[in-house]
DNA sequence: TGATTTGTTCATTTTTTATTGAACATAATC
DNA sequence: GATTATGTTCAATAAAAAATGAACAAATCA
């Protein structure tokens, strides 16, 4: 009641709340801070793109989540800037990339290879530590983890472009 | 140096530390707390099951801790007690379960599929409102996208048995 | 049955993570 | 070049998540 009567309405829908919502719980399964499930979903279903104030505004979170939000979800490649046809605006407004194969790429790339990658390099560090074990038993064991555990991240690193591909259309 | 010479060795060694951080790391990635992380990883390298005064004993965490990282991890199918060949202990024992499918199976029953089954629910509520929109465009457009998104969770649905098919070996 | 061992639950505390907002940079405008 | 608009950074704070541990249950033993 405090502001009212400003030209655009500031206040979000119940559609947009439940989008919202739902982008929320997406990001949160995949590890991500609220606040990028919020600024993704709002401009998912906005039908204009929306300056870095419009976010501030109409989620209610400040400027500096705003910015690092974004900052990690172009990251991810799951926001664009818009282009700027028409009226040659100053600030920049930004749109949600809404391919899945573009999104879950951008993902795996940001999220997902390097901690594949840092964790063979780990297993290969071990590997002459294990070898150096003295009882036979134990050795042979802890040889063959190290192996399964390699394997699975090999595994992973090549599931990970069939993936994509089946989930590009 | 306070306690010394018990009978087994409690501090853990350094491969196990080693081997322990990586499943550390990799939980995170999933979403899970690192305790989840600690407890598969030791049993994962150690060549006999271990009971959960063990983990509390080896790994220094608490009793809550372990008792649930242990129920998270038998709900996953990570972990499984360890059938009481020989002589029948009081206690249980558990060990990992190693084969990649099973869990990655039991991650995508646990933590993936109610997460999807719950979104498309919220999408599905959401489509009465945006048909009920007055203005043609923005109706068509939100309609555009919620199709969009439940494009994405039906897909998401039909591409993981796939996966857990691949990682099956 | 009572004593003991084993394991679970959950309110509290600790730790980790995310958010804020003021200070700072950068670039456009007058 | 001063002023204003836009955006970023990061130390401080708030919020969320995980870990603790004491109280409790359940099962075993004697």
């Amino acid at each position: 009641m405090s502001k009212a009567s400003t030209i655009k309405s500031v206040a979000l829908g119940r559609i947009e709340e439940q989008v919202i919502g739902v982008f929320v719980d997406g990001v949160k399964v995949l590890g991500l801070p609220r606040s990028i499930g919020e600024i993704y979903g709002l401009l998912f279903i906005s039908a204009h793109p929306l300056s870095l104030d419009d976010l501030v505004e109409r989620l209610g979170i400040s400027k500096g989540s705003a910015s690092q939000g974004l900052r990690t979800l172009r990251s991810l490649g799951a926001v664009r800037e818009a282009s700027a046809k028409g009226l040659p605006e100053r600030r920049t407004h930004y749109e949600a990339a809404t391919e899945l194969k573009r999104l879950v790429g951008g993902f795996i790339r940001e999220q997902i290879r390097p901690h594949l990658k840092s964790g063979r390099s780990k297993v290969a560090d071990l590997r002459p530590a294990i070898d150096q074990l003295e009882d036979e038993k134990l050795r042979e064991f802890a040889q063959e983890r190290a192996e399964r555990l390699d394997q699975w991240m090999k595994n992973a690193g090549r599931v990970l472009p069939v993936l994509q591909k089946i989930l590009g259309q």
